[in-house]
DNA sequence: AGAACATGCAACACCAATGATGCAACTCCT
DNA sequence: AGGAGTTGCATCATTGGTGTTGCATGTTCT
C-alpha cells in the first residue's frame, strides 16, 4: 500500500483528478463497468471513491460537469464569434476534438447526467448553431443547406474521426471539415458520374 | 388477461415475435432496460420471455440473429455486385435504412452478441468495403479516397439518418448518399471560398 | 369432452453491485 | 512529537435484476 499509495496521497484533489481520468478510460470501454473496476484503475480501493463521489450518479456527473467545462472552453478558446467561419471550423473542431479524444464517455452524459451542465452544454450547441449559420451566409455551406442535418453530420464526424484515433487532433479536423464540406466523392460525382 | 392475450395465443412463434419487436422499441430506447420493461412492452409476462429465452443474453442474441438476417437480405436485395456503384449505393442504403429504422438496437449489437450472426455482418461488411472499392475505380470516389473513412463515414451517415427518423427510406437514403459524395458545403468551398 | 399446450401469477433463491462503517496505518503540516 | 486528514482493508446491509418453479386458468385441436 506503499508504492502507488504515497505519490498520489500528496494531495487531495488529484486523487479526485486520479479517479474521473480513471473512470472515464474504463467508462469509455465499458459503460457498464463496475465501480470496483474504476477504483482499480484508479489505483485506488472502491471505498475512497464513495468517500469522494457519493454515488455512482454523483461520479458521472461530475465526469460530465468536468468534460463540459473543458468543452465549452474549447469551444470558446477559437473564437467563433470574431473569426472567419471557415477558420472558426477548423479550429473549433481541433479544439473539441482534444476534449473528446480524452473525455468521450464524460461528454457523452453531459446532455443527461448533470443538471448545469445541461444548460453550458446547450450554450455552447447554440454558439455552434451561429457558427454554421454564419458559415452558410458566407457562401462555404450551400445556400439550401439543412442546419440541422449539417449539424448532426458535423457532430457525427467528429465522433467518428474520435473513435478512429489514428492521427492528431489537428489531423484529423482537416479530414472531418474536409469530408463535412466536400464528402468523400468527386464533385461532378453525382449529376455526371465520370 | 383476455383482450390482448388472446390475440398473442392463437400461435407460439407470434409471440416471439411480439416479444422480439417489444425488446427493440424499449432497449433502442434505454439499453439497460429490465427483462420487466420488456415483458411489459409486450403485453407478456415475465416469465413468460424467460421461457422462451433461457437468459437476457440469449435474448438479445436472437434479437441480434433476427436483425442480422434482415440486414444480409437487405444488402442482398440490392444486388451490389451485378449493379452500376452510384445505384447500388442508393438501393443499399435506402435497403439497409429499412431495416436500421426498425431494428437499430439489435443491429448494434450483432457483433458482439451473436456467434455465427458475427460471421454474417463480416460477410455483409465485406461485399459493402467491395463496393465502395467498385465505387472509387468508377470515379465516383476520388481516386486518393481513405476507403476506411468512407465506409466509416458512410456507416455514420446511415446512423443519423436512421435517428433523425423525419422522411422515408428512400428519401433519406437520397440525403445520405447526397452528403457522403458532396458533403454539405459547396464545391468551391475549400481552396477557394465565395 | 378430453388431451396438449401456453400463459399469468406468486413465490423463491441467487447474485452482483452499491453504499456505509469501524479501525489501523500512513502522510503531512506546524 | 502531536494533531488533522486520508487511505486501505475487512465487513455488513440493502437493493434490484435474474432465473426457476408450481399451480391454476384458459385456449386450441381432435
Amino acid at each position: 500500500m506503499t508504492e502507488a499509495t504515497r505519490a498520489l496521497r500528496s494531495d487531495a484533489e488529484r486523487t479526485v483528478r486520479q479517479i474521473l481520468e480513471a473512470a472515464e478510460r474504463v467508462l469509455s470501454r465499458n459503460p457498464a463497468a463496475t465501480m470496483e473496476q474504476i477504483a482499480e484503475e484508479a489505483g485506488v480501493a472502491r471505498t475512497t471513491v464513495h468517500r469522494r463521489f457519493a454515488s455512482r450518479d454523483a461520479l458521472v456527473g461530475a465526469m460530465a460537469a468536468w468534460a463540459t467545462r473543458r468543452f465549452a472552453d474549447a469551444v470558446e478558446a477559437a473564437n467563433p464569434e470574431t473569426t472567419p467561419p471557415l477558420v472558426a471550423l477548423y479550429q473549433v473542431t481541433a479544439n473539441v476534438l482534444r476534449v473528446k479524444l480524452d473525455w468521450g464517455f464524460a461528454m457523452s452524459r453531459a446532455l443527461t447526467a448533470a443538471p448545469e451542465a445541461a444548460r453550458v452544454h446547450a450554450e455552447v450547441e447554440e454558439k455552434c448553431e451561429r457558427m454554421f449559420r454564419a458559415a452558410r451566409e458566407a457562401g462555404l455551406l450551400r445556400p439550401d443547406a439543412d442546419l440541422a442535418w449539417a449539424r448532426r453530420v458535423y457532430y457525427a464526424l467528429i465522433h467518428e474521426a474520435a473513435q478512429s484515433g489514428d492521427g492528431d487532433a489537428d489531423a484529423l479536423a482537416t479530414r472531418v471539415v474536409d469530408t463535412l464540406l466536400r464528402g468523400v466523392g468527386t464533385a461532378q460525382g453525382l449529376t455526371a458520374p465520370r
